[in-house]
DNA sequence: TGCCTACCTATAGCCAGTCTACATATAGAC
DNA sequence: GTCTATATGTAGACTGGCTATAGGTAGGCA
């Protein structure tokens, strides 16, 4: 999957994976992998930092917690999150539609 | 549209508007926001310096044409362009599916 | 005791492509 | 002579995903 492919578009899956339950970063990642079919491996480098960045917009809200003595900054959709996903759920749709209309074989425009 | 939602997908449109008949910048540009109903409205400082680095790269080759009094540089696919576009559009199904695939609503790993 | 793997968070700096803003020029309408 | 449409092009800003690196815990294994 080309890197650049995903610009704009992680905040939509970071959001999306979060609509279901409360994640920390490690498994958000796992989360994506698995909801792929393994088709997006998205480093620490690139997670860690979005999160940090939705959270400070104000979409999600994290806190900390230790299981089996390690530490996890879990993190959950806040309302306005979720309102944003709503969003970005149909900026995907339209995205999609627009980009697979002009890439569809065979279009002309007047002939 | 968000700007960066392109990011990685512009070498495919420009490759896909030039697939039926040779056109110069401008013409890619209105063709581009025809196709698309409006919604692409792609400037000229992203379109020119695309199309040159394409055409450095080998997919597309261009000649100077004057036309009504106005100097065109026309760009045309090559073979090589024409193979890219085929593997672009794979591209593009591949990553539709899968960012799809993870937005869409109620997705649940295991319960 | 040491090594390795899995788990877990985090940042600095790189990089490439899209964008804004600007420069340049012809043709035709008004 | 001013405006709009047509037409190409560059410099530099911006931005967000990536690489590389850093730090630390837990548990298996030899």
């Amino acid at each position: 999957m080309n890197p650049d492919a995903l610009r704009g578009h992680m905040d939509a899956l970071l959001l999306s994976v979060l609509e279901g339950e409360p994640l920390h970063g490690y498994a958000i990642i796992e989360a994506l992998q698995a909801r792929s079919g393994g088709a997006l491996n998205v480093p620490t480098g690139t997670v860690y930092p979005a999160l940090r960045r939705l959270e400070r917009i104000g979409y999600l809200a994290s806190e900390w917690a230790t299981v089996g003595g390690r530490k996890r900054r879990t993190y959950r959709l806040t309302d306005s999150g979720r309102k944003q996903l709503e969003g970005e759920r149909s900026a995907w749709a339209e995205f999609a539609s627009v980009i697979g209309g002009v890439l569809r074989p065979g279009v002309r425009q007047s002939g």
